[in-house]
DNA sequence: TTCTTTATTGAAAGCGCTGTCAAATACGAA
DNA sequence: TTCGTATTTGACAGCGCTTTCAATAAAGAA
């Protein structure tokens, strides 16, 4: 059906080796050789077969990248990010969400352990023993994204949240004189939840604020419960002058837009804010005071790593940083200075 | 490296053959020695090699996904839907960006040339004769994505968006008086720009309004420029009592944040409305009446008429049409009935 | 008993490619 | 002339799998 390198063979007539040592610029090949073959190749619009490539080489060129679910902007920006890294290193990229119907363990290992990826980009949102294991299990290399897999060999790619959620619970005390702070996260298992909630206590603490016994809830990072939760208690909270603190703009989004259902203005009468700094932030009545997360330079760094292993597998396992930013906008009732950067 | 075939044949004290035919479930083979072959098969958690297969049986069980963009979350949605339908019906999902460095066209080629994918679900914003030679030029099956291609065979899925933008225009001129509709869409050659401009057309001259020369614009659907088009603009629309019609919903929420920004109450003051009911919709104030694009939906259902045509290479090329919906919210100045179901 | 028929298994070809190794050729040196 | 040394090319093994075809064993028919 398609065209294998035994027809430009036959077209330039030489052997198949000559064909495949033009294709891999191999040994040399004399000049005139090597244009025959070159014009055969083009006419006949002949590429590679990839499995069979495969077979020999025992690479495909591509990776996987497993997220935990592909809905909304968070992480449409890290499989950009991811994508065009890949692209950029000569690389597909296989994109599958482990949280849909099956658990990401079986997600994992069927597309690890088949042949068909070289490396797996993996973000996983809570580590149980499970995903630990599974995760110990992969034979091929793998970076995990946003998270850390203790007593495994692995690169990494994390997010110093705890630095940019004190600076947000900094801001809200020392520039808007916040004395309460409701913490709004995602499950109690949640990686950046838990990161998240820790430096948020830690800063209340060290301010000499209390963390009261209905100061934090979790909640699923989705806009509805949060303006569900927020329908409820938006009163409460402003009548105690309560600054919410939700773990992502989304949810920052439903609380603000239930707050205003009730009559209750934003920032005036409650102040909101979000985190990871999503186009979501920007396009929420007031904007969003957030902390800025680069999520698609999460994706292409992680590639990027990625493909530094691949190149070089004995290298030392590395962590790499990436830094949150305060971004502070309307929401948190300052109108600060560093707005108009933050509006670019 | 890996645990091959050979491996478990040995394990099991068999041949390879009856291995093989074991995992394909062809011939029967002995009870007892299945039995054998599957214990081996779970005890060195063997798969079959992806490259040997797909070079034997011409076929990768892998689909590519070749979107314009993978920004925002239009393209979220249908990645979302392609991708969860892909995994159902037993197929892994690539996903490609066209436009980002290279054009449309090496990455189609690239993508469908090489035999890694047994067939392409590709969305084309705009076509142009060239991209209409590559895709004829497409030797295995695809399907266009709320687009077709003409002179070239192949399976569609489309939108009917005339439908909604008729519709909405509709709604805008019978339920809330408006005598002057602007049209806010993408590039001039974008095909649901074309779509959406060519039935507000029609519906503004159905309904005798005049569609003036300053009444149509041509951005390219993001928040950023719609909002600098509305802060220059937002005063006059208001002043002359226009409704300004967005082509998509980021644009839309542009236009009211620069509207509230000049202190243009929406929809009091200025009415606004969007196209595709993405969250965006919902997350804007006051929400967005809209037009639903079924997103993920169209993922799927490009995906399921890839997979029928590969099961059956001869069935008749298929246009699957999907439906778009009004959806009234608040920002059209008008509080339906319809409000309750749509806010879901 | 001998011949068919059926159930079960193994041997081996080959998918399209890479890479090793040896063959063929050319050319200068001894 | 004979030999060594590059330079260039082709033959072929084999990557892990599927599939055809033949071999073997088991079981019934003649």
């Amino acid at each position: 059906m398609s065209v294998s390198i035994e027809d430009v063979a036959k077209k330039a007539n030489v052997s198949i080796s000559t064909v495949s040592r033009v294709v891999n610029r191999r040994n040399i090949v004399n000049d005139s050789t090597r244009k025959r073959v070159e014009l055969a190749i083009q006419e006949l619009n002949y590429r590679p077969n990839v499995f069979a490539r495969g077979l020999m080489l025992q690479q495909s060129n591509i990776i996987g990248l497993v997220l935990p679910d592909l809905h909304g902007e968070f992480y449409s920006e890290i499989i950009r990010g991811a994508n065009r890294q890949a692209r950029e290193l000569g690389y597909q990229l296989i994109v599958s969400s482990a949280g849909d119907d099956q658990d990401s363990n079986s997600v994992l290992s069927a597309v690890s352990d088949n042949g068909l990826v070289d490396g797996i980009v993996v973000m996983v949102s809570e580590i149980d023993s499970k995903t630990k294991t599974t995760l110990a299990g992969v034979k091929i290399p793998f970076v995990v994204l946003d998270g850390n897999v203790d007593g495994v060999r692995h690169d990494s790619v994390v997010i110093d949240q705890r630095y940019g959620a004190a600076a947000m619970v900094k801001h809200l005390i020392d520039d808007c004189s916040a004395k309460r702070i409701v913490f709004v996260g995602g499950h109690k298992t949640n990686l950046d939840t838990i990161d998240r909630l820790e430096a948020y206590r830690e800063t209340m603490h060290r301010a000499s604020l209390t963390v009261g016994p209905n100061d934090v809830y979790h909640l699923d990072f989705n806009y509805e419960t949060a303006y569900d939760l927020g329908y409820q208690l938006v009163d409460e909270w402003a009548a105690t002058n309560a600054f919410v603190f939700a773990a992502n703009d989304e949810m920052a989004a439903g609380i603000v837009d239930a707050a205003i259902e009730k009559g209750i203005a934003v920032p005036e009468k409650l102040r909101v804010v979000g985190f990871d700094d999503t186009r979501i932030a920007m396009m929420t009545r007031p904007h969003l005071t957030t902390v800025h997360v680069p999520m698609s330079n999460m994706g292409a760094s992680a590639v990027e790593l990625l493909c530094k292993r691949l190149k070089d597998p004995k290298r030392s396992p590395t962590k790499l940083t990436l830094h949150s930013d305060l971004v502070v906008r309307e929401s948190s009732g300052m109108q600060s200075v560093l707005d108009d950067s933050a509006t670019h």
